[in-house]
DNA sequence: TGCGAATGGAACCGATCGGTACCGTTTGAT
DNA sequence: ATCAAACGGTACCGATCGGTTCCATTCGCA
């Protein structure tokens, strides 16, 4: 059995966190659609800030790993994170970027979740440099904050009007750094 | 008198939920901070849901308003809305775009927040498609779309870096489509 | 000055928040 | 079959949530 509590509890904080915000969802919730009780919870995280700070920090290495596996499939050049981009935006589930949700919503640079936000958009600016150092692109790491000034872009216009559109806007104006 | 405390209530929960969020800010705190009795505040709107519509609709006006004086003091040009940005980005209190944070945090696109916030972007797009119209663009409605991708990229990426460089990141990139 | 409208303060409501302690049961390896 | 670890369920706790009601006071206008 190991910890298969910890796991239940990380996927159904992860989803309802994802779905509603952090703070909309109350513990209560968590145990009871993920039927761990509520003791197990408070054997496996110090408490709901310690479980938003392991979701978030599962979720980041899980969405790069997608990234990086879909701009693979993709054809490996930069500009096919838009690409990757339209396909998140498609999924019913879509409700932005969970970094971007976490430092809206956790207001203070100082709370945990907000430097684990951070440093999930260090991250990917560092791929999405990779992947233009890749491509002989001249100045890699300006244009791969400009990259993700779009990417960040298409993704709140994307929960806005509902439509994968955003991605193409993008993926058009990113294409004029190259 | 009038509504004196109807001011004070709007005036305070505007600030307190746009540096902590809606949902981080109790009526207890915003009924304390503003000076108004509890039975006050019910006599001016139906609870807290409608506060939070009539603080946004305030704030639609206001800054809509602020950013045509800004962009008019700054040139009158389309581009002019990314210096009014680095402007916003500059202050203190910054914390983002109050719209797209209501639309984050409030995850019902039915709920009347979420409309508010969606008719502002729209008007922001509508009044951006003037700006071009003026300057004789091709496609304003088009180009207006893809500057307000790239003002919402600036606002997110401003709001993590703390900096106002996002602004001059977004106008570079906007120029390229005039 | 007087009068009615608008006000601030307080007591209270049920519900829910995050968190703690204890219970009996299930589970998987030995 | 045994046994300890991990488990789900329940009863609590104080604090706070949004909301209702009542009352004494303050205020502006006639």
């Amino acid at each position: 059995m190991a910890t298969r509590a910890r796991q239940r509890l990380l996927d159904t904080a992860e989803e309802l966190f994802y779905a509603e915000g952090v703070r909309a969802v109350g513990l209560e919730r968590i145990l009871a659609e993920s039927g761990a009780g509520r003791a197990s919870f408070y054997r496996h995280f110090e408490g709901k800030n310690d479980l938003v700070a392991a979701v978030l920090r599962r979720r980041d290495e899980a969405w790069r790993a997608w990234l990086d596996e879909r701009v693979t499939a993709l054809g490996g050049g930069p500009l096919a994170v838009f690409d990757a981009l339209a396909e998140r935006f498609a999924r019913a589930d879509f409700r932005g970027c969970a970094f971007i949700n976490t430092m809206v919503e956790s207001a203070d640079p100082e709370s945990a979740a907000h430097k684990i936000a951070d440093e999930h958009k260090k991250r990917v600016t560092g791929y999405v440099a990779g992947l233009l150092r890749n491509d002989g692109a001249a100045d890699p790491e300006g244009t791969a904050a400009r990259f993700v000034l779009l990417m960040d872009g298409a993704i709140v216009t994307a929960l806005r009007e509902r439509t994968t559109e955003a991605a193409a806007r993008a993926k058009e104006l990113a294409s004029a750094l190259l």
